[in-house]
DNA sequence: GTTTTTTACTTGCATATTAAAAGTAATTAT
DNA sequence: ATAATTACTTTTAATATGCAAGTAAAAAAC
């Protein structure tokens, strides 16, 4: 097995007890917060949709992070309605407090970083006001949850 | 070359243009924003320094990411006053700026991982008063370049 | 109802990165 | 003059990544 599923690993080696360096030890890569982000911002729910998004992840990472991040409890994986092979991905409550994260890395990104802010259609509504769109987030995602319960 | 040297490579491969990708494109890793954290909340200013921190970084993945960080221009390399061998890390303001993103990190840390209260003396403050806390540890900083000027 | 396609993965392999330990070279302290 | 610091570099082994191809179940098309 060359993708090392952590599942069946008994340690969660934590390398301090420093909360940022915790943070760390789940998503510090370059792919579980771009997971996370596809979540938050756009339409992306099952496997083929995270496959499809612009950074072009390979899928055995995808496969990996997908049970990373459930296995951490930042991600559930529900039935998909009316499909039995489709997989539907969510932001629990935990991944949807990864909200704050996401916004700061976005304005950081959007100021030092040339040509992200045209392409980043939420970085201007970021910009404009934190909170009210931090709220916009979590709503959306409150709801989603709420037409998904059966 | 096994840690390879970014300086002589000539493309900074971005795999989007989303801010939040490009920014994990620079410090998406396990060690990074540690560098910064220690940096911003500690008296972490030579390389020996870094060694020393509770996360017991490996000396070459240090030198690896040092350079990396000060060829993003997140951190500078000045030398020591009065020592020829050791060097004088320190935050440019670019990289102060990823003090949101810590900040951030942290009271997630804090929220979701176990124990990491305790040890991390600045939680409380940031949840005391966010943005009262970021403005000190700007200003620590800022004072600390001033002194820095010759 | 049989073939084709979609979907969600898994596998194999080459390459890249990481970790641990040891080594080096230039100061600096004794 | 000798020993210790400091800031790295090198070596080697273990892991992780990226790409391409493969698989198995279910769904859609014919």
């Amino acid at each position: 097995m060359q993708v090392k599923n952590i599942k069946t690993d008994e340690k969660a080696e934590m390398r301090s007890d420093c909360p940022i360096s915790s943070s760390l030890d789940i998503f510090g890569d370059k792919w579980s917060l771009l997971i996370v982000r596809d979540l938050m911002l756009y339409k992306t729910r099952t496997y083929g949709d995270f496959t499809k998004s612009a950074e072009k992840i390979a899928t055995n990472i995808l496969a990996n992070r997908l049970q990373l991040l459930e296995d951490n409890g930042i991600i559930t994986k529900l039935p998909y309605p009316g499909n039995k092979v489709k997989g539907l991905y969510r932001l629990s409550p935990k991944g949807a407090d990864l909200i704050p994260v996401l916004i700061e890395l976005a304005i950081w990104g959007g100021k030092y970083i040339s040509n992200s802010d045209e392409c980043s259609p939420f970085l201007k509504e970021v910009k404009k006001n934190k909170s009210k769109f931090l709220k916009k987030v979590m709503l959306n995602l409150l709801q989603e949850d709420e037409n998904n319960r059966d």
